[in-house]
DNA sequence: GTCTATACTTTGATAGAC
DNA sequence: GTCTATCAAAGTATAGAC
């Protein structure tokens, strides 16, 4: 029972890694065995389901710790705008560390299975909600005003999301820190 | 020649659109082929390098006629603030009226090559890079100083490549409003 | 219950008939 | 030159040995 969650984290570990890397269609079930050291019916023994079962339990796994992850940059300080802009700078710190590769955990799959598998689809729906209400949330808690915080919440994960494209795409931290900026002077005025 | 041109062309358009809604991982070759209603062995004729050769020029094809479609309508009014804000909202519309599919049609894609396959993370950094410099001289014409316009650019598209992302998840405009009145803020302030 | 071997399908690519 | 038949490899999933 021990040894089995162990497998099955470590298989879930993995497919949240390759699938932020390569995407889902791009990443092979063998593959992930493979790597994760485990045996190809372990598979099927934790997902009955196949790989469809695994992605959805990586995309719900990976949205929740980095959720927490992101949480816990913008709570880092007491400043929500300076958080802000550290938040931003933290994530293209990760990309030039990483080769720029850990960017959003779940963006590529998101938009594979947008209009190709729709339990997928709202897995990722789902992640994403809840990063927007977390968000929402501490923005009226820093006295943004309630009708303003969920936009304002759409506007700052939207340029994360966008700039992570960029910033994969052209191998520069160049739209996150634009991004960083701006995202903390919308917050500054909105305070106001 | 002429039936040879229309042929690729054909080709070149579907893989287009596959490409945008599944990926490329996501997209075999038969059924671009099957789709554009062309024999098998006419890929490796027009492309001889393969999958490759096509998702290269389907890339910089895509990246093209799009930056041709958002610059039309951001130069349709006098007033640049309206037309960014119109820009945001007619992207919000096309994915309305196709079922959420027709977004940028090569940020799927971009994800998925930014860590496995070079040639194609240089096309896509090239669009990329095209789309930014020719908003950023409409900034300038549009009375942003010099030294704000390219970051801006980079906010502006970034946050509509985000907006992408949660809009074909949650089958919602929301994000895409949202970030539409914030970057038609944005642009207001850089011009005073 | 853990794992190996295998079945079946689809992939990208090529050879060669016409 | 156009197209069909086929290849080797990789894909997911299953059956069954231990």
């Amino acid at each position: 029972m021990s040894a089995v969650n162990k497998t099955k984290e470590r298989i879930l570990d993995v497919s949240a890694e390759l699938f932020r890397q390569q995407g889902l269609a791009g990443t092979g079930v063998k593959q992930i065995l493979n790597r994760a050291n485990a045996p190809f019916g372990s598979l099927y023994h934790h997902f009955p389901g196949g790989k469809d079962e695994l992605a959805a339990e990586t995309i719900r796994r990976a949205g929740a710790q980095y959720a927490e992850l992101v949480a816990g940059k913008l709570l880092a300080g007491p400043d929500l705008v300076a958080n802000v802009r550290a938040a931003f700078r933290s994530a293209g710190q990760t990309l030039v560390d990483t080769d720029y590769a850990d960017a959003c955990p779940i963006e590529t799959v998101a938009l594979e299975v947008a209009n190709t598998n729709e339990p997928l689809r709202l897995a990722t729906a789902e992640v994403f909600e809840s990063w927007l209400s977390g968000l929402t949330a501490l923005l009226v808690a820093n006295d943004v005003a309630k009708k303003k915080a969920r936009p304002l919440a759409h506007v700052i994960l939207s340029a994360l999301e966008g700039a992570f494209v960029f910033a994969r795409a052209s191998r520069s931290t160049e739209a996150l820190d634009a991004c960083g900026a701006a995202m903390a002077t919308l917050v500054a005025a909105a305070k106001s």
